[in-house]
DNA sequence: GGCCAGGCTATGG
DNA sequence: CCATAGCATGGC
């Protein structure tokens, strides 16, 4: 006779991680990432295929795991909690435009993503809107993810593998709302899995090297290549020229001039942001996206 | 219903 | 090198 098997308990384990200017929700919510769900207070989203809820407090992220472990390096390395963030923001130019975007959002960060689901994700983000990425990525982790399971019974996915997706058809892909990226993104799994590109050894590569190789992947062009230098490799001179972040440097910096080539853009970009550009970037960003709120502009 | 979206590839100057 | 069309889909 056997008794009834007790419900499944992933045991959760809680960390306060300390921090200062970190706007947590901005960050999670910044076009970066694209898995993070808010409800009742808490960030919920998946790391390394691990479970994790997190929270703003005054002066600390609280933080919640499941499986439950002791070392939460793998945490702040994600959320960049240790990185000398002062520095960074006092490298930025000085211009009154930079200005206006930081005191827009203080404490807007760059995360350290997984360079597969960073680079998949933004394979998927040509001619998208950040909300529809997100939808196409959920639809492909609902299908082609593996199972985890948190507390309390809290079911979710894991971005799925590039073997795993290597394996599906390209119509199984198209059937996630793709469309005409679906293609890309099988034929970017399919080199990844069979080694054609190391995604590991890139990040021993220098910045250059690692976005060439990045530029050897069907969908992959200059801008999601340095999205995923920035946003997985920790490249901060890696600068992704969106339309956004064009239209701010044309407003910002260029009013009124012909002839702006991306190739200026990008000879402009790193010499003006210098070493952190890629961290100035991601405020102009956020600054244009959230309609230059402060910086007054129609 | 039209415009546009964290662009890329192919093609032609 | 630069410019442009075409691409699937859906939010607003």
């Amino acid at each position: 006779m056997k008794a009834v098997a007790p419900p499944t308990v992933n045991p959760c384990a809680r960390v306060v991680l300390p921090v200062e200017d970190y706007d947590l929700g901005a960050t999670l919510s910044s076009g970066q990432a694209f898995r993070w769900t808010l409800a009742d207070g808490w960030w919920q989203g998946v790391i390394s295929g691990r479970w994790v809820r997190l929270r703003a407090l005054p002066g600390v992220i609280e933080a919640e795991a499941a499986p439950a472990t002791l070392d939460w390096s793998w945490l702040e390395e994600y959320l960049q909690t240790r990185i000398d963030f002062p520095a960074v923001v006092a490298s930025f130019p000085g211009d009154e435009a930079m200005l206006a975007a930081v005191a827009s959002c203080r404490g807007l960060r760059l995360l350290r993503q997984e360079p597969w689901e960073c680079l998949a994700s933004f394979v998927l983000s040509s001619n998208k809107q950040i909300v529809q990425i997100r939808q196409m990525v959920a639809a492909l982790c609902e299908r082609f993810g593996e199972t985890i399971t948190g507390p309390d019974g809290v079911i979710l996915r894991t971005f799925p593998s590039a073997e795993r997706l290597a394996d599906c058809s390209v119509e199984d892909l198209r059937a996630c709302k793709l469309g005409y990226r679906a293609p890309y993104l099988w034929g970017t799994a399919r080199k990844v899995a069979h080694g054609e590109v190391n995604l590991r050894a890139l990040a021993e590569a220098d910045c250059a090297e690692a976005r060439e190789a990045l530029l050897t992947l069907p969908g992959v062009g200059r801008k999601v290549a340095d999205c995923a230098l920035l946003f997985a490799y920790g490249f901060q001179e890696a600068f992704p020229v969106d339309v956004w972040v064009e239209r701010a440097l044309m407003e910002l910096y260029f009013k009124r001039k012909r002839n702006v080539t991306p190739r200026r853009l990008h000879e402009f970009s790193a010499r003006h942001f210098g070493p952190n550009g890629g961290y100035a970037q991601q405020y102009l960003f956020h600054y244009m996206r959230t309609g230059m709120t402060r910086g007054k502009a129609a």
